[in-house]
DNA sequence: TTTGATGCAAACTTTTTGCAGCTAC
DNA sequence: GTAGCTGCAAAAAGTTTGCATCAAA
């Protein structure tokens, strides 16, 4: 657990250690989540504590994050793979993608698909030398 | 423009009309852009309202949602497509998909990605029949 | 020892809500 | 006339920030 963050250069903590525990056993948390589960555990965590270590991990590529619904969530799965949201019970699963076949179909999963938003973040022509020295 | 919101049901008031300007005018607003451009044009318009629009033409399908670090932006834009994102300037462009060949790669495309999310939104196996009488 | 992390609490941003009044049909 | 929409303002929900304290290396 310790050695993912050391190969990062990331001081180990105990509460970061909690957070990638939590990452490792609930399935994409959201800071709120993360907090109850070492709460749970009696680890000493805070709020600030849990966005701060959630952004360093991503910064650092050791978990995705994505935005759903106003909350941002976090995956440790650092491969590619796609996500799929029941919007009634807001329960997110892995959806692994089948390369050139259609992305998905109704027919194809038990899940009734009715929205689906791919977004790409990268930066743009014209920050790509702007952000390099910003 | 109001042909819109009367086939599907919806009433023709000034300020939804405003908003499917505003829609058509800028590329992927979010609420406070879509409230912007109203009272630009002196449109009567309020913070509640500009939701309230946003979210009934979203679920009569006239407009598609997608989140986007924190913020909901909507797209007039009905048909499949993808979305890229400036992680410096925070504009969103967009991309359009080529089936059967890979989503995209960098030296393809001018911009530079370093992340991608897909979110597939419907029902899931346990809640299809809970959703249909909730 | 020193650099960087944590905790608290307050501020901030974005979205939602309750309710009175208004208007499209 | 009435069902449904709007505006206001306050609250809620989620995230970020400033700063003093603490601890990993």
């Amino acid at each position: 657990m310790e050695d993912a963050l050391h190969a990062h250069g990331l001081r180990i903590t105990p509460q970061r250690v909690v957070v990638l525990e939590a990452l490792r056993a609930l399935s994409h948390p959201d800071a709120e989540a993360v907090l109850a589960y070492a709460q749970n555990r009696q680890a000493a965590m805070s709020v600030a504590t849990v966005y701060n270590v959630l952004e360093k991990l991503r910064a650092a590529g050791l978990v995705i994050a994505m935005d759903v619904r106003g909350r941002r969530c976090f995956d440790i799965r650092t491969d590619s793979h796609d996500h799929v949201r029941c919007r009634h019970c807001g329960r997110v699963d892995d959806m692994v993608r089948h390369p050139g076949t259609r992305l998905i179909a109704p027919d194809q999963s038990p899940w009734v698909i009715d929205d689906q938003s791919l977004i790409w973040e990268g930066l743009c022509p014209a920050c790509q030398g702007e952000a390099q020295h910003g």
